[in-house]
DNA sequence: AATGATTGACTGAATGTTCAGTCTAGAAAC
DNA sequence: GTTTCTAGACTGAACATTCAGTCAATCATT
């Protein structure tokens, strides 16, 4: 018997995928630094010594964690932007990915997260490097849709990389304040000053009412 | 005996002040969460009970430092732009000033503790308030430089509160990149983002070679 | 003398990590 | 087919350390 939360024993790749989750979840929930490995073990229905025998140190469980939550994310835009047809949907997709909450966890939650990201990234080389890559994994999605935009003839002739560079600072400034539920600055205004820089910039049309071409109320 | 690199032992505030920056210069050493009240009263020449005795415990001790971090940035801020004639050069170092690393507040106050600040916004409920009256604050330090530029004809006239929002989140953002030292957006690139976008919206003419109209080089 | 500032020494709690094994399943030996 | 052996998964209990916060005693100043 001895049957916990986790079930099975599994193989060591699910065990370690399982623990990757709980750890994204406690540190979500309460926090990079306060994220304890005994939190971890618990959520995972193990052992604090079996997340040791896995990661051999609380430091790299964490660090593996924001990598394979970066990996995660960047997989599931890749493929949303992807099965959308023209340019502009596409930058609509991408802006909205980065306000609009949505139900999967909890609003505002999952978008914290990036705030210790971000904290971390400044004192730990190997967060430092996960995060470089991820934005520059971000710039460049931004850079191909818009020279698509650009090919198909939706885009204006903007300078690529200075409006990549620009709308990814905006994106992440807005982040923030949503991350932070800022009164003035909620989600929707968020999206609807991010969809109107990028129209005004790239030359399309744009009207803040309908909220996101693939609609998903 | 026992002199101290704090020197004087001073009044009541002298001592808190005193500590404050001590405790402000190891966050932006050490990060948020690991600063230990051993460190601040070490960089401060003082026993780790005598800042207990001021602070009553250690998260005030950091909220404060925040606090003050805060009034002391707006304070400097406020003074500089006031000095300057035009809205066009106060736009200008506003952005400067959010870009461009100078020795100006407290050598060795960096980017990075904007980073921990936000982390720690996001659970902290004090520090948190904090954040919401800075970000408030600095919006409004825009809204009032854009308003004047359109009194003066400066600028064109823009919806100032949709600008407000949009050049302080991308400012926030650049702020980001920059803390994390990132390759492709070094302050000088984050500093003409931010400038070329101002000139564009409030369209006035700007041109990236000219640094600083009140060129300090 | 009295009051407030200051400290060294101490404590208690939290928590990352180690360790000495237990348990299970499958391979090897018989 | 049964026993023995082995390796890896897994754990409870201890260990070691780190730190915030306490306290009684001292120092300085009025």
């Amino acid at each position: 018997m001895t049957v916990r939360a986790a079930e099975a024993p599994g193989t060591a790749d699910q065990r370690r995928a399982q623990m990757l989750r709980a750890a994204l979840e406690i540190i979500t929930e309460r926090g990079y630094p306060d994220t304890r490995i005994a939190d971890v073990a618990e959520r995972a229905g193990v052992s604090p010594a079996l997340v040791i025998y896995y990661f051999k140190t609380k430091d790299q469980l964490l660090t593996e964690a924001i990598r394979h939550y970066e990996d995660f994310w960047y997989t599931v835009s890749a493929r949303r932007l992807a099965e959308l047809p023209t340019a502009t949907a596409r930058l609509e997709e991408l802006v909205a990915m980065n306000c609009l909450p949505e139900e999967e966890p909890e609003p505002g939650l999952s978008w914290q997260i990036w705030l210790d990201f971000w904290a971390q990234a400044a004192r730990n080389t190997e967060v430092a490097d996960v995060r470089r890559m991820s934005d520059e994994r971000w710039r460049e999605m931004i850079r191909s849709i818009v020279t698509l935009g650009q090919q198909t003839g939706e885009f204006a002739a903007v300078e690529v990389e200075g409006f990549a560079i620009c709308l990814a600072s905006l994106l992440d400034g807005l982040a923030i304040q949503i991350a932070l539920e800022d009164s003035v600055v909620d989600p929707v205004t968020a999206f609807e000053v991010g969809m109107r820089f990028a129209a005004d910039q790239l030359g399309f049309a744009w009207v803040p009412g309908r909220t996101r071409t693939s609609a998903v109320q």
